[in-house]
DNA sequence: TCCCTTGCTGTAATCGATTTCAGATGAAGT
DNA sequence: ACTTCATCTGAAATCGATTACAGCAAGGGA
C-alpha cells in the first residue's frame, strides 16, 4: 500500500533525486547508462508520479472543471462526454460538478474547483441572473468558458449556439407545414438559453404573421413533467408547440397522445437540442441538432487560449432535423 | 489572479504561518485575539486554502473518483448522480471518468486516478473479464468498491442488485400475463450483468415451463439500436422478449411498433434499471428498478470502511415496476 | 524565591517532484 | 600543457499547508 517516491527509485539506482525526475519525465540530459539504470530501478519499484506533488510544485493540475446545471439532463450529459471526450486528447482530465440547478450549490462547486487548482473551468450556469457574482469572481482567477447558457453581464468566454438562428429554422418550418399559430413551452426566464429561444420564436413568428397568443406562453422546468402539464394547462390548442428543449417536447407529445390529439396532424410539435431519446418519441420528434463536439473543441480550445484581454462570443449554427412531429418535409 | 498563501496572511496579521493555520483550520489552541486578526486578514485578502499543497501534506484529497462504462446510459448517469450527492453529504467530490466500454482506457482512468491520490474509487467495470487486471492491481492500492457489474476473479468489495431474484420476478410476472415461451435480448457476455441475467432468466424459465429457444436468444449492445436490431433478427415470435436494460427494450418496442406487432397482446416486452425514459416508451415499460441511491449510499459506506480484511458483496433486491409493455396487473 | 504547570506562539521539518545552480569530467583547440 | 566548452550529476531550494517541538510568559504551589 506503500506509495513509492523518487528517492527510493534514487537510492536503489544509486542516483540523485534530480536525476531520476530527469529521466521519468524525458526533460534534461541525462546518459543512456544512467537512463537505463534508472528506469529498471523504476520498474522494479513499480513507481509511478504522485502527481499531487507535482501539481504543487508546477502550478498546473492536468485537470479541468465542469459544472452544468443537471447531470440527468441528456443533453449536459452528451455534452459532457463531449468535452471529456476532447480533454483526452490533450492528457487533461475532466472534474465534473452537478450544480442541481441552484446556484448557491454551483457557487459552492466552483469555489471548490478553485480551491482545487483546476487550470480551468466549463460551466453552463444555472441561472441566469443569479450564477452572476460566482461565475464572475472564478473567471477572475482562473480560465474559464461559459458553455451553452450564459450569464447577464460576466465577462467571459462563451460557445453556443445561434438560438435566434435556431428559432428561425423551426418557425419557418412550422409555417411550411400550414402552421398559423403557436404557442411556446419553455423553462422559466432564469437563464439565456431559455430566453433567447422565447425572443427569437417571438420575433420570428411575428415576421411570418404567425399568431401567438399570450395565453400560449408557458414556462416552467426542463423536464418531461413540465411538458406534461403544459399541455394540460393550453386554454385551447394551436396549430404548433415550439418547446425549449427535448425533454419538454417529449412531455408535450406524450400528453397529446393520452389526450387524443394527433401529432403533427393536429398539433406539430418541435423540440430542441437533438438528445439520443428524440427520435424515441412516438412520434419521432422533429428538433434542433446542437454540435456538440463542435462546442465542447471550441470551449476547450478557448481555455487554452485564455488570457487574451478580449473575450470570444462564439455562437455555432445549429441545424434542424425534421422527423415525425412537424408535416412540412423540408427544413425550411 | 495570484493566489494569496498563508504566509501572506501571516505577514499581514503580524503573526507566523502556523498561528494563521491553526486559526483557519481550527485545531490547535489560538488565543481569541490573535484569531480574529488572523481571520481578519485572511478576510481582507480573500484567502483561499490551496488544497493540493494540503494534500500533500496530509496525504487525502478528499476526492473519490467514479469510473463508468459509458456515461451516455442514463442508467449510469443516475448512478453517478446519486453517488455524487451521497459524497457532497461527506463534504467529498467526485472525479467521473468515462471509459466508453473500453477495458483499456478504463485502465488508463484508473492508474490516472491512483495518480491523482484520490482516496477511493468506484467503478462499474466495462469487461467481465478484460476488466480484471487493472481492477484488482488498482484495488490492491486504494479503497476500491465495484458497483453493477462485477469482475470474475478480482477481490474487493461489491455493491449492486440480485440479477437472478429480479429475473424470477420477471419471468413469473411475464407467465401471469400468459406468456409460455420467451426471447431475451442481452449485451455480449462481457460483463457480469449480462451473464447473470440472462443466467438468471434461463434458470426461472426451465423452473416456471418456459420455452425458451437457443435462437431466441441474442445479444449485443446495451443500446436502442441492437434492440431495434434484435427484434428483426428473431425468427419467429415468442410470447414475450425479455430485455437485459431499458436501452434495450426501448428498441425493441419501437421496432414492434414499426413492424405492426402489438406490445403487449401480441409480444410482452420488459426492461432492466427503470430509467426515466422507460416510462416515455410507447407503450410505457414494464421493468425492474434499481434503488439507486441506496447502493450509491452503500458503496460510500464500504469505500469509507475499507480496511477489513473481509470482503462485502452487498446485494440489494430490486422491485418490479408494472406498465404497460406487459400484460399481468400485479408484481409477481 | 524557585519550580512546575498551563497556555500560546513561533521555528523548522515535512510531504514528493522539479529545477536552479554549481561542480565535476572529459574532449577538443591552441 | 593549459584553456575552453560541452556534457552530465548532485545538493539544495522550491511550491504551500500542517504540525512536532521548543520556547516563553504568567500563574499557582511549596
Amino acid at each position: 500500500m506503500q506509495r513509492v517516491t523518487i528517492a527510493e527509485v534514487a537510492a536503489r539506482a544509486g542516483v540523485s533525486t534530480a536525476t531520476v525526475s530527469r529521466v521519468l519525465s524525458g526533460r534534461g540530459q541525462v546518459s543512456e547508462d544512467m537512463a537505463r539504470r534508472v528506469r529498471r530501478a523504476a520498474e522494479d519499484l513499480g513507481y509511478q508520479v504522485n502527481s499531487i506533488a507535482r501539481a504543487l510544485r508546477d502550478g498546473r493540475t492536468g485537470t479541468v472543471g465542469m459544472v452544468v446545471p443537471s447531470i440527468t439532463n441528456p443533453f449536459f450529459t452528451s455534452l459532457v462526454e463531449s468535452v471529456e471526450h476532447v480533454l483526452g486528447q490533450e492528457g487533461k482530465e475532466l472534474f465534473l460538478c452537478d450544480a442541481r440547478s441552484d446556484p448557491r450549490i454551483e457557487a459552492r462547486r466552483l469555489a471548490s474547483l478553485v480551491a482545487r487548482n483546476v487550470d480551468g473551468i466549463i460551466v453552463s450556469p444555472s441561472h441566469g441572473t443569479e450564477s452572476g457574482p460566482a461565475v464572475q469572481e472564478t473567471a477572475d482567477r482562473l480560465p474559464l468558458v461559459q458553455l451553452d447558457r450564459f450569464v447577464a453581464g460576466t465577462d467571459t468566454d462563451w460557445v453556443g449556439v445561434d438560438d435566434i438562428a435556431a428559432m428561425r429554422q423551426v418557425v419557418d418550418h412550422l409555417h411550411a407545414g400550414g402552421a398559423r399559430s403557436a404557442a411556446f413551452v419553455g423553462s422559466r426566464l432564469t437563464n439565456s438559453s431559455s430566453e433567447q429561444r422565447l425572443d427569437g420564436f417571438r420575433r420570428r413568428a411575428a415576421e411570418t404573421g404567425l399568431t401567438v397568443r399570450d395565453e400560449w406562453i408557458l414556462l416552467g422546468d426542463y423536464t418531461v413533467e413540465w411538458g406534461e402539464e403544459a399541455v394540460a394547462r393550453l386554454p385551447d390548442l394551436p396549430d404548433a408547440i415550439v418547446c425549449a428543449d427535448d425533454l419538454i417536447a417529449l412531455g408535450v407529445t406524450r400528453a397529446c397522445r393520452s389526450h387524443g390529439i394527433d401529432v403533427p396532424a393536429r398539433v406539430q410539435v418541435t423540440g430542441f437540442d437533438n438528445i439520443e431519446f428524440a427520435r424515441l418519441g412516438e412520434p419521432a420528434l422533429t428538433t434542433v441538432d446542437q454540435p456538440r463536439d463542435q462546442i465542447a473543441a471550441e470551449a476547450v480550445r478557448l481555455l487554452g487560449a485564455a488570457g487574451g484581454a478580449s473575450r470570444a462570443h462564439i455562437s455555432l449554427v445549429p441545424r434542424l432535423v425534421v422527423r415525425d412531429s412537424t408535416r412540412a418535409k423540408e427544413p425550411r
